[in-house]
DNA sequence: GGAGTCATGATCACAGTTGACCGTCTCACC
DNA sequence: GGTGAGACGGTCAACTGTGATCATGACTCC
């Protein structure tokens, strides 16, 4: 994949936007567009026929909308990441658009450059949010009440060594020692060893409340 | 302030990390360190000075740390911005520097070129956030609404006996099974006789998974 | 009397304990 | 500036005890 040009898809009801968008990504060597949808359902059925990397998504448009159209191509196989770029920055649309799985969410008035950035970010695993969208989720995150028991877990697990909490992390998500032990590359008495300082750092007796120590911590 | 040098404040208890971000810094023209500090507390006394416009803000610290200086910080005459720049990704700590007011939350994994351009970002009044922090914030305010996990737990768990819930529980609060027998009035054997049939039942392969579905059911 | 729940002991696998070794860093001290 | 003690992080093997599986029996309730 590395080097490769990214295959994108636009769509959109306007095919002035289209037309904008193929523009703005033309100047970019690494970028395609190989396709244009007018509508959800078209988007899909393009999709489906396969090629493509990244699909950029309005939300407001005939036919089947960009949500239901983001989840309807994520679940399709060598599903493709998905862009959604809208100039509605409604709260209800970004968290239905992020829970559809989409993985960035943009205005169109992002500057050419940013989208060009965002498409390459998106393709390498990020996810990419316009600020005014990071800013409302921080609002929405923030405006959530503050976990006392979670602050106070977080605390123990600062003083951890980075391969002390990496074979945490494990635990957490329920790994036995020889699945840790293969994943981390160290024996399984190792892992054991690791395991038995986190009891005595993180005033555990056994792997459970080491495990939910992570959980509350957030860490996962 | 279009084209003037952005003055920058770093603050770390760690004189090592100090010493590299001001070499990452020193790399750009518009950016100036002017200013070091090993604590919350000498942070706040150096912006009450003035003449600074962003602080890079590390989390643990002596005397205080970086989450009530960043509030402290910001509560002042002619605030500076913000960056939270961090080895620990824990959902609390995230959480509370955005509560704080933190303008940026950045890991100390970020490339250098990253950094920089995230000062500019914030000066120019943007958040900014690691790639893996903006997924920390979706996956919260995703799964705060309808959470599909929590329901596919939730009726796995509705077809466990009696019995077999109460055991599950305890597992979930990390009790031993010697501790779960004591506290239900029933032999070793018999607990371990339901945890066994709470993996089938609950597809889990060790106890600790089971746990996890017990609180992601939110049983706890 | 068959379906379902609760209970049990014997056997085997795995989690957890202990003590040890090696490399790295720090800090005297000469 | 070299060197040696001490602390720390990471790794490991061998021992002990708890956790997990299996086969089985007693009880209740249609």
């Amino acid at each position: 994949m590395a080097g490769m040009t990214i295959r994108v898809l636009l769509t959109d009801d306007d095919a002035l936007v289209r037309a904008g968008l193929a523009l703005i990504l033309g100047g970019s060597s690494q970028i395609e567009v190989v396709g244009e949808a007018a509508n959800g359902h078209e988007a899909v059925e393009r999709v489906r026929a396969g090629g493509i990397d990244v699909v950029l998504m309005d939300i407001r448009m005939p036919v089947m909308d960009g949500i239901a159209a983001t989840e309807a191509v994520l679940a399709l196989p060598e599903a493709p990441k998905v862009i959604v770029l809208t100039t509605f920055d409604a709260d209800a649309y970004v968290v239905r658009a992020l829970a559809a799985g989409a993985n960035g969410f943009l205005l169109k008035d992002t500057p050419p450059a940013d989208i060009v950035d965002a498409i390459a970010r998106v393709v390498a695993g990020e996810p990419m949010l316009s600020p005014a969208i990071t800013e409302q989720l921080i609002r929405q995150v923030t405006d959530a009440v503050p976990d006392a028991r979670a602050g106070q877990a977080v605390e123990r697990i600062a003083c951890l060594t980075d391969r002390e909490r990496e074979v945490a992390v494990a635990v957490g998500r329920g790994a036995s020692n020889a699945e840790i032990a293969a994943d981390l590359h160290m024996s399984v008495a190792t892992v054991k060893a690791h395991i038995s300082h986190l009891f005595t750092k993180l005033d555990a007796t056994n792997r459970v409340q080491v495990a939910i120590a992570m959980h509350e911590a957030g860490l996962l």
